[in-house]
DNA sequence: CTGGATTAATCAGTGCCCTGAGTAATCACC
DNA sequence: GGTGATTACTCAGGGCACTGATTAATCCAG
């Protein structure tokens, strides 16, 4: 009767594509490592000593859950997790030789995912679907996060 | 040392930006109901009478998802499920009254929530969003969905 | 009409994602 | 220097998402 037509749903377009990206990942990546799993190794890549709270902010996983994937890459022996002598409360976080070689490796076969991923797309498309889903994760994040002076955003006022 | 950037990568900015969603249904939708669970509703207020199979079909569900999803709306009391009297294998599903008037309730504040996260881009721009993203999510279940004409895809090959 | 495939649904197991509550360590102010 | 707030992490609990195995009903070939 008043249903509503989802393909018109951003949300609902996003769950989709995320689901479509799981996927693709399990079959041309990792059936061992998760996409959020190799985000963790990547930040630990460049900067070993990380505590779990940065690495939760930087790759966007919250608390719990970035607890839930060290533990996981903790017992695959993909990272060290040591008590920061210096503030108790911590735990500095390295990649193991393993945890290196692993993250090597997938790195290679995500650039090739990447690639399949946007084929439908052409090279200006692909340009321009990762600027406008950046800009509208990028100002829904700012909605919960006031004190961030990044995009005010006025949220009933459509642009232009 | 060799780390990737993953804000070009489609699959982490596919996360972050249902995780943004997530938290604005959460903020402007409802607490109670979810968005899948909204689109179950949908599904149903346009055709009821169908079984789980086709439900999760209809929104992008997989079988197991859709039936813990339509099993929390039956204890909601939002839905019934009855055995299909002509194949004892299907249950056949159909919205209560209250099924239909959360479902009415919700798809105004849907449409509202839509402006706020799509508030950010032009109204040329949310077109082309919406369809930029529904042109990689088809194609993607297009791979792992052979005799689907739709797509076949030529994966390596990148267009223009 | 009967026995082997298919099909709808369930269940167990793993993983991501969020919230709210709790614990322990540190910091900051008096 | 001690007390109260803040901070890092853990834990319990609910929900989505997938796989592989199982059950029950139906379909179809012989």
């Amino acid at each position: 009767m008043a249903a509503v037509d989802l393909t018109n749903h951003p949300g609902h377009l996003a769950r989709r594509l995320q689901q479509a990206h799981y996927l693709l990942w399990n079959a041309m990546v990792s059936e061992e490592i998760t996409s959020p799993q190799f985000a963790v190794l990547n930040a630990l890549v460049d900067e070993p000593g990380l505590d779990q709270r940065t690495v939760g902010e930087r790759v966007g996983l919250d608390r719990s859950t970035v607890a839930e994937v060290i533990s996981r890459l903790g017992r695959r022996g993909l990272l060290d997790k040591v008590r920061d002598p210096g503030d108790g409360r911590r735990f500095l976080l390295r990649l193991t030789e393993d945890g290196v070689r692993t993250h090597r490796k997938l790195a290679l076969r995500t650039a090739r995912m990447n690639q399949v991923f946007l084929a439908p797309l052409s090279a200006a498309e692909q340009t321009q679907f990762l600027d406008l889903i950046r800009r509208v994760a990028d100002a829904a994040e700012g909605l919960r996060n006031p004190g961030d002076p990044g995009t005010p955003v006025e949220p009933l006022a459509a642009p232009t």
